[in-house]
DNA sequence: CATGAATGAGGATTCATTCAT
DNA sequence: TATGAATGAATCCTCATTCAT
């Protein structure tokens, strides 16, 4: 029923990261939205199911861009050691670069009840096999130890960049979050493979976090 | 103001883990969780200063428990690696055999509002503490490699187990999360060091598991 | 202000009918009467002054249509019985041949607010004058017993057809109303005469009724 | 769920009927209500399931006190036109007696939902198997005339009182209804009968009244 | 210590109506 | 004439918390 598209759907889809951000899921009233949208309460209904809705668009919306970006750069590289670089570095790089939604990502969004979860899991099962998919080709290609399982690697993987990233929001970002991007990689590389040759952090990535 | 002691506040704490794992946090009303306690409303603001204190306390107790037992298994070995097996049985031990437990912990704490979180991150750090003891000692005693950056490395460890953890509960624990343990061992332990010698799976709890 | 007249007007009349019949008057938003009859929302307002007006124009093009058709028909008889026979024969054939609308003037109309109740009390007193024309005609003519009140006898006459056509809407129309016209007729006619002579149901109607 | 007894759930019905019939159902806010009745607005729930249930309450008790008190002094004659002439009599007495309450049960009531109206089918049953009770028993022992239909009479009482009574309270009371309980009963008690022995307003009725 | 009846603030959502096109 | 996107007022209900008993 409602729109979800249009000029409007976007700003309300910007302001509510914004509002949500500062105020926190629960306290971030619908009319305080549309305040910051500039359009009236009743134009939310428009485009969103209910207040809900809002949230999961947020995550569906700004995850969905990430990862539909993201094959292309990972693809850019055969080395499946250099891809699991580039995909912590782009997940950093997003949240380093968007410090509300980062907050409303890592934060408000877990806050949310068992419908919104709903909402997420099914987008989120794009990312889950982002990761497995280079998990998978890794070891396929003879990178990584044949022996991994995939899911639980890749359960390690996102469960330590989540952290990571949970944390560095959670210390209102006094730091630069890209540059754990090595130290994660390290620790990550070493699981997934013995050959001290391959593991180590690509240089040209190193260049662009200096 | 309240009193935190006594039969009745466990008796509350333990019904509020049931009434919140079936119903969710914002789904438990006071009264639900008085009624499952078999106690007034107004007796709950006898032990608990508001709402969310029960949450607290929960998770104050429940991982007070926890880590004021851990040390002293952990402690049972001087090996660094056969810590860190140990810490992730224990870890998925506990939340294995206390299902409802499980849930609130891994689902329902993380809906929870700025002032909640505050509460909870106090008593994490005793636990993000102990991890960061294991890699530091382990480092110093020689088991791990010396460049690990203890806090990084901490983070990646309870990262992978949270994430774990969090998985398996949303399955609706469709499988025993004890048996994952050793998988997500061999994970951690690939990236604390590169001596295979040592970062095989204990024997020990290799039978313990069977 | 609005224009009251029109091919849409009938056409957005008629699909009030339907959509409040169907939903309740108090369900029946006015984008979904303006979508039932194929016109936009905003039209709507350019043929009636408000929701309200659109339920009092059911009633007053309904009600107007009955009652000016209704004087040709009872005039065909001098017998001011038959008459009578003839305008509750007339009601019930109404009411039985447009269940829709009958569904709106005996249920929904009555759910409306004092402003509506106002305007469809002018309309129907047409058709009260209607009954206490036939009823002060038959008192002259020598039908009906002199010492009758009028408007008493025409809340008899109209209080019972309407609670006996209120009775078949609300059993869901599962008989057929016009059955009942010659029953009430004898309830109402013995009420209006000593003289069993002129009371019995008039033939003509009865062949009808077959 | 809701208690349904007490003290306050009568000065709540109280207060609701006096609010009701000076503003109309939809214009008496819960709110309004709870002033009136001198009480919180939570409170209302303590006692009601909701705002419809107010309305559906204020009939079942009202219609409630009314049928469990007439059938005393309907049996206190043996003779029916008595008992009909005093079913009218308290009908007209109660709704003249309580201004309020006749505008809720003959104007407001009628507004509401379908919900409502199912709620309020149930408790008027109880009525309307007293009056047809009159017309069966009046039947049996030789006061009526054998042919009658119980339902279609029930009908006609019951419309024919409820009718006047409408057109009273729309008339804003502006004469006293009970003056014309003769009337209706002689209307009535012709339909009944042919012997005009018994159709007569009993003396004792007619004393009362003046 | 314990009770539970009473409180009342707080907010998502609907929908009749408008008006720029 | 006709449109339909935008408006924003209006309100029922929940539930954490209190306090007289």
């Amino acid at each position: 029923m409602p729109k979800r598209t249009g000029e409007k759907y976007k700003v309300i889809i910007e302001a509510a990261i914004r509002v949500i951000a500062d105020n926190g899921y629960h306290g971030s009233q619908v009319s305080k939205i549309a305040g910051e949208a500039g359009v009236a309460e009743g134009t939310i209904y428009l485009y969103f199911e209910n207040k809900e809705d809002i949230l999961i668009s947020i995550f569906r919306n700004k995850l969905g861009e990430f990862i539909s970006a993201a094959p292309q750069k990972l693809n850019s590289s055969e080395n499946a050691f250099e891809q699991l670089a580039y995909l912590i570095y782009l997940h950093f790089y997003r949240l380093q670069n968007n410090p509300k939604l980062a907050h409303v990502l890592q934060i408000e969004l877990r806050q949310s009840d068992k419908s919104i979860r709903k909402g997420i899991a099914e987008v989120i099962k794009g990312y889950y096999r982002l990761i497995e998919n280079i998990v998978v080709d890794g070891i396929h290609r003879g990178y990584f130890l044949p022996g991994l399982d995939p899911k639980i690697t890749r359960k390690v993987i996102f469960g330590s960049m989540d952290e990571v990233a949970t944390c560095w929001v959670l210390s209102t970002r006094q730091y630069n979050l890209l540059t754990l991007t090595e130290q994660v990689y390290s620790a990550l590389a070493r699981s997934l493979s013995r050959d001290e040759e391959y593991t180590s952090f690509p240089p040209g990535l190193k260049l662009v976090l200096q």
